[in-house]
DNA sequence: CTTGCGCATTGATAAGCGTCAATGTATTTA
DNA sequence: TAAATACATTGACGCTTATCAATGCGCAAG
């Protein structure tokens, strides 16, 4: 009795143009790209940690503390750390021998609202 | 004047200790590859695409017409669809020719919640 | 100034990922 | 049976990413 307009395998020839009701492709490609942009700085283990305790401590946190928070070397941590500047999360500031980094609270919430965002229109 | 028990720069001498408020890494390494694999399923542009629409479509789908939602050739959007599926997200059924793709969602509900409690964990 | 230290950068390596042409496999139509 | 169609799989390619040893750079203690 089926009353949907859903084109099933029974209604459908071999050949034929599919579904006219052409899907559009609601997210577009280059809101894709922005919201994939998005998950990856998060999608690390390391960036994920290093954002943890960064986040955990209000304060400032000097590398060498970091370092000892994650399982990479120091040349990897100063790599992730970088990509996290980038992406304007972190923020450094250095103090005699030491580089203290700290979170950017408001761009943090923006990246996290993005994101719920994005999960709310999965719904 | 400053109360903080936090060490700043001026509090460390070279070569010391760091901070010995061990920052536990809070979210373990393991729980943080977990995470990253939640995040890195929808971290790409054409399985975001994919996924928006299947969730849109109520029923079920055919390979052809997720075919023209995507700016990819065919043996790539069978790729996409395959780790999805692999991941859980989504289930195919073949009738005749066509293979009819859904979403399945407590799976994409879950996923979802994972990633949610994540974000707020990094309030 | 010289040495030691914290951190960034460089350069190399390896592994992972996205993409597509070509091919395989059912299944359906002729 | 033969041809056509939908989709999956294979295999190859290029690009990106993560990682670390080595090195560079600035500051600070001696």
């Amino acid at each position: 009795m089926a009353t949907r307009a859903l084109p099933v395998a029974q209604d459908r020839r071999p050949g034929e143009r599919c579904c006219d009701l052409d899907l559009p492709p609601a997210i577009s490609t280059a809101e894709a790209e922005r919201t994939t942009a998005d998950l990856e700085i998060l999608a690390n283990p390391v960036r994920m940690q290093l954002l943890d305790v960064l986040v955990r401590k209000e304060g400032m946190v000097c590398v060498c503390d970091l370092e000892s928070a994650v399982p990479v070397k120091q040349p990897t941590v100063s790599h992730h750390l970088r990509l996290l500047r980038e992406a304007g999360l972190i923020h450094s500031e250095k103090r005699g021998l030491y580089a203290y980094y700290h979170v950017d609270r408001p761009a943090l919430d923006q990246l996290r609202a993005r994101i719920s965002t994005f999960l709310a229109s999965l719904g």
